[in-house]
DNA sequence: AATGAATGAGTGTTCATTCAT
DNA sequence: TATGAATGAACACTCATTCAT
């Protein structure tokens, strides 16, 4: 990209960083935080290790950067429904956009989702944590009964289990998440409206 | 229990693999597979980490003890539920059962819930793989819409992530386990009735 | 000792730990303890890195336990000399058996006096510094004048110091020994007279 | 100073090579050398790493630059001792010097009297060395009994570790030093006069 | 006069595993 | 049925140093 002659070993500007982030990333998402080492990443990058720490103060930060460029989406869609009326209207826009957010960062989530006891102990877990309860207070009516609370908080995470455990259903993926995504809005509907006192006769 | 004299680090012989078993599990669920160490494992039994290894082989082994010993019978459902019709009443059945079970290996399945990187690296990965699609296969109608399908499976993992996501949810846990199982089969009960061309009219 | 056949890398029974401590110790004092790195007391006793974890849970754990088992001696004077009337006969004899003291457990003061800053941050320091303490309690009168106070402390390092600033003045070391005690003991009792006032007659 | 404009960051040009030192200085007084990273001291400055190679070439030639510029005194002051007669007026002139330069470079002592080992394998070590050799020759008569040679170093080293020891001795550091010195002094006299021929009496 | 980016060699420490007793 | 002693391989991390810009 502008330079004429591309030596090997060349060419890494500034984006180092980046890099670091993506093979992390991928590796991380692959096999699991603790089973992938600095020497691996490093490797792959063909840098030193302590390449990698000038760039990041240690391994825990390398993800903690990652989760927090990743899911910003997410924490500006929380705030926004935060402040919007919890009709069903507003529920089903936060499903919608949720379900488009977790998509744009599918590696982060299934890492997430497959590490959940190492996301606990990162720094990372608590804010992830609090960001969940912020979207299931717009989701749920804290007057709603047990099943129609269940209801939405299942809307949630059959999202987000959605992406990995459907993928060895056939399909086209595309096709999948639309259906994913019908299945939580109907969940948050029937959840809204049974606690709403409408009956059957809409959906 | 039996022996005359109990002395000082006596108490019980001959269950030592059993309690290693207990120890692991508990720890393994709370830390992950990764960050529990024999040595912890050990220390906690106040028996050295070669004691283990006169038990089990191998890291892996405990584990791998523990899911077979925890999910036989979550095997059999399955192994009955193959050989049944696949009415909606076995499905529910099926459902039923399998919430029972869930709830009797709570710590393996949390366990697994949150180290499904690990496990998937395991012995035992495979295995539950399996059994994951033997139950699918019960569950599922292969010619309903994909929609319906995508329900049957959210209700498998509404089951599964239930447990532990709803435990920051208030409430008595067996009202909550009622609640997630009665959403489950509600998405069963839809699943069938729409792909078997029953309307509104039921629930 | 005992053993008919003594192939390579046999005979180590039990004295692994100690073997560690001495080489430990030896190279402590020649280098210095940040310079001294645990490969390189490993390799000199032909055993793994790993195995010095064995015996020992850190490397300051090594050189704390050296700590506590060569300084046993002092700290029982200590007490002693604690409980005594602070005559000039009780102090003259605990700095004569302190001299004695320092020279069993040479290696180990000569490290110390070489790596104060390190001492300090180690565990081992406060226990050092409260010693210290102790003894210039029972040597000093707290109402002599801060000269004949000096003086006592001058006493103190005299004989610490001694041991090895000396080293490169020639003549025989138990000669030398000899020399410096008289030189502290001196200090100690022209302090211990002048804070009682008795004259230039009897020194 | 003598800027017209002090932008932020700019605080005075030129004199990095000197802020250098005294941070250096600094952290190695109170932290000891080797627990002393560059790093620590670049980011107290608030400049790179680099920066601190643009100005010295290694971390051992900060320590020395910092010998060799503060103790220019004391080397002046053996070089004069050596060409006056030793008498015993002349030594004391040089105990009562030699503590007035000690307590002008006081960190600087204070870090070689606490990293003695780590001042032995650097390139100061060998310099100092002969230094105090050359003091000690000024001071020491060589044919005086071995007890008057340790005499003299005692009031050597008693200069030396007073100033640090002494701390925790209550008092105004101006009279304590003053008792330091005094002890010094009567140190050096006891041992020339005994050497000599001349006492109260008893030698 | 100083920085950004990187390296190579090392550190202390932990782990699952082995084996003679 | 266990322990005491050890290992080999790895790990996260730090350091002094370099060099093109």
């Amino acid at each position: 990209m502008g330079g004429t002659m591309n030596g090997p070993k060349q060419q890494r500007r500034g984006n180092t960083r980046q890099r670091i982030q993506d093979v992390a990333l991928e590796l991380f998402a692959e096999q699991g935080y603790e089973k992938t080492s600095l020497r691996e990443i490093a490797e792959r990058l063909d840098v030193t290790k302590a390449a990698l720490y000038y760039h990041f103060k240690t391994k825990e930060e390398i993800i903690v950067s990652l989760f927090e460029d990743l899911t910003k989406p997410m924490e500006e869609l929380i705030e926004w429904g935060r402040q919007q009326p919890h009709t069903l209207d507003t529920k089903q826009e936060i499903v919608r956009r949720y379900s488009e957010a977790l998509a744009g960062a599918e590696p982060l989530f299934r890492f997430m989702q497959e590490n959940q006891a190492t996301v606990r102990e990162l720094r990372i877990g608590d804010t992830f944590k609090d960001r969940m309860r912020g979207l299931r207070d717009i989701l749920i009516d804290p007057d709603a009964e047990l099943v129609d609370q269940v209801r939405s908080v299942s809307a949630m995470f059959t999202m987000h289990a959605g992406m990995f455990v459907m993928q060895d259903l056939e399909g086209d993926p595309e096709k999948k998440r639309a259906a994913v995504l019908e299945v939580a809005l109907d969940l948050i509907t029937q959840a809204h409206e049974r606690a709403h006192g409408k009956g059957c006769g809409k959906n």
